[in-house]
DNA sequence: TTGGTTGCCGCAAACCTTTGCAACTATATC
DNA sequence: GATATAGTTGCAAAGGTTTGCGGCAACCAA
């Protein structure tokens, strides 16, 4: 089994219970290479569980993102999700015009987030923050001013 | 009337019909010292207008956002809104926690900023950035690992 | 294995926000 | 001031996400 076994044997030891919804939810998302959108997530596990609930699944999501299982990203007015993948940490970039995503090294982040910390005493959840604007592609053919 | 005459000048110059609804949405945010939420606008837009839909002050809240006038602050799962302030630019960090909103001076994203656009020419939207994170109180509250 | 807790699930409804459409009105033109 | 027209609005419905609740089942203890 892929590299989400170990998650599965945390969130046990804290005491979650192992649901088969909440393990086909979790086999879903990291069955994939990228994000997913709740909606296909729910479709790909009704494949295996007939059943099972949107709700669920969304309760689901959110579980794993609280455990920082899974990875939010905030794509047009949608929900998507990823496995976190702690050797390959990155955040999104979205183009709010075609939703294009593209990732970005968490160097670019790192000495705000030490900022935030040391100054405020805040520490952001940066790993699931979707930043959004406008690509490079969108803004050529638009010609904004630098929204 | 305050600042934000010129605002209603502009958006009309730009070919913006300013009808009763628009004014009376943007004199409500722009009465604010902070940030309002859409529902509130609504009720207080209704003082004025009692027939006046939701619809219509979201699509004129997202319409100012759009052109700049007004910035959008994410709380909690709810939208509010600000008006923006070209003499007193900031973004929001808002913990996840206890909803609490603390501004941030543009200073902290401004490499970040020049970073995405030259590297990727991708022109990000801080202003209507909402970083999420734990504040300093949840934070010791809720003994945690750095989330 | 059996039984008891407690957490989880399905269901349905609510919530917040967006969208399609036909009627209406702010603005430009005469 | 009257008229034309294209942008806006109210309404209603849909979309995506969250929540309350009662029943159910995963896990622990015996």
């Amino acid at each position: 089994m892929s590299g989400h076994a170990a998650a599965v044997d945390r969130l046990r030891a804290q005491g979650y219970r192992m649901t088969p919804q909440r393990l086909s939810v979790l086999d879903i998302v990291a069955g994939r290479s990228g994000h997913v959108g709740a909606d296909e997530v729910w479709h790909q596990v009704k494949a295996q569980h007939p059943y099972v609930d949107l709700a669920t699944v969304y309760r689901t999501l959110q579980l794993l993102k609280r455990e920082g299982v899974v990875t939010e990203v905030v794509i047009g007015n949608k929900l998507h999700f990823e496995l976190t993948d702690q050797h390959n940490r990155h955040h999104h970039i979205v183009c709010s015009h075609c939703d294009a995503v593209q990732t970005l090294s968490p160097a670019y982040l790192e000495e705000l987030n030490q900022r935030l910390l040391r100054e405020f005493g805040f520490a952001p959840d940066l790993g699931n923050l979707t930043i959004g604007g406008s690509c490079a592609k969108c803004r050529t053919d638009t010609p904004d001013t630098t929204e």
